[in-house]
DNA sequence: GTCTATAAAGAGATAGAC
DNA sequence: GTCTATCTCTTTATAGAC
């Protein structure tokens, strides 16, 4: 049992605004409606709506570079860890996902060190990917196609995962992690 | 040689606009002020915002369910129509790349009739797709893999095409679709 | 911790001059 | 076809009472 407290709760409550509108399209009138409560009360436990931008975007994003470094550091072949990265994504997207609605959508509208700092943390994240593919295709696990469209292919497919999760009524995990896998790896090797 | 009409200036820098920040975040005085008018100025041309948006999803989204109809009558094997489809998507994402930013992100601001009709389009597409899948599966030339996974993994890559083929800065168009194809495909076959 | 009241800025849109 | 001026509404955010 946690508590819950009323910041979380803020919080909490315009992540699902933010996935069925967008930030820009979400007031903080319609974030305290939704509490029931008054607009002006919300500033008792936030500072500012980019505050909770912020919040709800970079928490998520560090989940994604440490799972990342994580799996990167291990000492195994370059599919296990395409897996592995496969499955990171699947468990961020099972725990979060009305938040990956923010990230993937509305990271342009962080301000100054919260902007550089998620563009950073991306670009590292889309360069470790790339390595682990390399690395895969030197000792000859993957196939030797242009390296940029299949990063590009099973990373698109993982970063929208979110939307269609939500869709299909949250499917079994387990079945998920398999599927996924076998659709993304068996196509490159 | 073509004459730019000012409504189809208008559109082409929303377009533009909607892609960089998205439609709620892009107000008629940015508009107007990219195009160095005043915001007044626009409405001797459009109605509204709202018809800025209508006619940017509504043309992409019409090509994609016209297409889609030639690709889904064709008499040819279902892995010959998943290519069909997948050039599909490659030649509307080099036409109209910023469009679909909008379309893919912003269709939710749409209202009314216009909602309904996009609406409409995009589950009769995924109708559509889904078909030639089964089809396939039951001709024994995709692998009986959950269907929704395959189709959910190459619809989700192929819809966020634009993003990185902005990116890359314009790859040249017949190597981008043997190039993925191939990796789409070798994976279901 | 929530409220009312309000400030200050910006939104979409219209009227009417030129 | 574009302009200035303006209307009306909504936005984020603050001050201060309770």
């Amino acid at each position: 049992m946690k508590t819950i407290s009323r910041k979380e709760e803020i919080i909490a409550t315009a992540t699902r605004l933010f996935y069925e509108k967008g930030y820009t399209a979400v007031s903080m009138r319609d974030i305290a409606t939704a509490m029931d409560i008054k607009a002006a009360s919300l500033y008792n436990h936030i500072k500012s709506k980019q505050e909770i931008l912020s919040e709800i975007i970079l928490k998520v994003a560090k989940e994604f570079t440490d799972g990342m470094v994580s799996v990167v550091t291990e000492n195994t072949s370059a599919i296990k860890k395409v897996e592995k990265v496969i499955e990171l994504h699947i468990d961020i997207t099972v725990n979060h996902s009305e938040a990956l609605a923010a990230l993937n959508n509305d990271w342009m509208h962080l301000e100054e060190e919260d902007l550089e700092a998620f563009v950073k943390m991306r670009e590292d994240y889309e360069e470790n990917f790339r390595i682990i593919i390399k690395q895969g295709m030197d000792a000859g696990e993957i196939k030797s196609y242009h390296p940029e469209v299949i990063l590009f292919s099973i990373l698109s497919t993982l970063r929208t995962l979110y939307l269609w999760y939500q869709k299909r009524g949250k499917v079994d995990v387990n079945i998920l992690k398999k599927d996924m896998v076998s659709v993304l790896i068996k196509g490159i090797v």
